[in-house]
DNA sequence: CATGAATGAGGTTTCATTCAT
DNA sequence: TATGAATGAAACCTCATTCAT
């Protein structure tokens, strides 16, 4: 959970009242249509204002500035897709490797296409200030997820428990982010969720003594 | 060679002379200091020409602007990290898959750690302008040339060399991007090649015919 | 009083109800208390209202605009210790000349004192829009009130009172500032009320035929 | 001499070529001028810039900000009128009391009507950030120098010089800056070195012993 | 060729004020 | 009456780029 996050960057009120959720919400999606029609740098507060339909003044009375509304864009989606990993991985206690394996892979991406246009236009942005650690506590999440499941596999067992998963959590990124940037060659995409389990069965048994 | 690039962003001359190498060079080192030092959004033309001891002007003269001077980075790096792999691909043509693996592996990471900083620096400038070509042209050269040597080996078959190998690239990128940005477990750095191989290995002889 | 001010200056209502007295006496206080805490600069509208624990709604309904506000808080101040001075001096009226100046100072300085936050805080405030005036008219009430009580005085006679008791007026404001903004050597501090009798004091004499 | 002031605050470069020294000045003479026409409250950068015939960037290439600028036209003006007194102070050593009177009122109104642009602008900017110190070390520098005076009179003796040359010194404020600001009756205008002598003559003559 | 002063559009952020609820 | 979300003009400041010297 954020529970430790920069001051700076934390929301300036949790909306609870209708009208400030939709605006609140409306200046969220506006966020990620401008990064992706703009890219990030056309990314002014300006303009997420315009495009949300609201004024600046609004959007600065629920971040306190740019960096904040970006933490919270990141956060919200890297946190989709951990949680969704976590789920998968929950689900798939005790099942064989193989199993565990295409339910994560299945998840993995699944979330990311579900919510590829944030992810296309979230890639790049972890290059900005103290993103750094919510990249990290996402991936420990994953991690420790992984880590959980894939002790309780019947049919392998593995030296180290920490590097394997992290390794798992890690291998998936680079394939899909080729994938979801259009610089694989076009078939990779339907054969995605293929190759990865591959990449990452492979790699597991490998790993098991 | 990157043939297509757009012409606003190619340098403004091929320095032959060498006072103007000398220039050039010490412009291109001051890009990356500034970038690790003080971090993409506080890198400017100014600052840049001030740590290389020259004027604006002076900059402006070599790059028609900031973004080519960041493309012309990027560009070195890329290619950098592209032909040391290359280099080691053909070298392992007809060796056995899992030489080749490791060949693979050790040359990827080494070019990764020796060129660190450039490599810390620069991952999230591809967000920017146009450097998707960039990447794309480095992935597909270090492609093409796994491709090229994979068909060589005389332990292994591959029904699709073209994906195949492209999986082989980027699935080396993620574990490595998360290790050196410091997020992954500290055992990992450690145990890094070592990981990858197991995970080049596993799959490559899973896609085996 | 101030029987001339811009309209626009003028508090909306002179709250006569209970309620409204209460609320428009929080809001002075903690326009003051923020003047302290938080310094001009920091000064808004909303701070005043939040520390006051009321709207803004609010606040406006009771001044119509932050001028109004702190012309308020400035008359009040200035009102305070003119009128401190002017009872003294009602007070000291036929005495002789230097029992009037001990009780002038005596009285001048008390009141700043006692309101030192106030006067510390509003130090400053008379350079914004059309305090002026409010200022020139604190001055001429203790001038007149200093005027007709040096008449009064059994061993001085002088030239000029308007001149003279101007200047017994103003005389006094400079060194007291000085230690309220703590520019003073420390000792100062201690032996004000001494200094600014004999300041005065020797004043007075020279100026009596 | 201001060796320590906030770094923050220190102008950016000390020009030196010509061209430089015009702008440097042309921006300072604007600043004045603005304060003076528009008010403290409407002196923005832009509009100084504006006046000054320059851009805003070229302001921002001298003055790293607003209050830096500010500090440097407030620092100019005490330093006038403190060395003014200075010099006054040190030519009046080891002349008689009254003598040295009317020297230092001479100097002091003196200077500050030359500048009395500057000075009727300049009042109420101490209001504003770190001014403090700068009021603090030109009160310090004028009570040295008066202190350092009044040892040296023939027909006088003062037990407490600190405080005494302290209370001299800031005697003078009240009265000038009232006139200066035409709250004052108009005829103090005319009168005011006459009266300034008298009171501070008055002080010290009493204080002597 | 090199310099660096000058430019000014454009970015972020604040805050006095209004008005629908 | 009270509220506080919304407004948007306007402030401060940066920085890629040019061009006279």
């Amino acid at each position: 959970m954020p529970a430790s996050s920069p001051a700076a960057l934390r929301p300036r009120r949790n909306p609870s009242q209708s009208r400030s959720m939709v605006t609140v919400d409306a200046i969220f999606q506006a966020c990620i249509q401008v990064l992706l029609k703009e890219g990030m740098h056309r990314l002014t507060t300006t303009r997420v204002a315009e495009r949300a339909g609201v004024s600046v003044g609004t959007l600065y009375q629920y971040y306190p500035n740019k960096q904040a509304l970006l933490y919270a864009v990141l956060e919200r989606h890297l946190n989709g897709v951990a949680t969704a990993v976590e789920t998968a991985a929950l689900r798939a206690h005790h099942k064989p490797l193989e199993t565990m394996v295409r339910a994560i892979v299945e998840a993995f991406v699944t979330a990311k296409i579900e919510s590829i246009d944030e992810a296309r236009a979230l890639y790049g942005i972890a290059s900005e200030l103290a993103c750094a650690e919510l990249v990290t506590a996402a991936s420990m999440k994953v991690g420790t997820a992984l880590g959980a499941m894939l002790v309780t596999a019947p049919d392998a067992r593995f030296k180290d428990i920490v590097v394997t998963s992290y390794m798992f959590a890690t291998a998936m990124v680079g394939p899909t982010k080729a994938v979801l940037e259009e610089q694989a060659p076009p078939k990779l995409m339907r054969v995605l969720r293929e190759q990865l389990t591959s990449l990452c069965l492979g790699y597991l048994q490998r790993e098991s003594v």
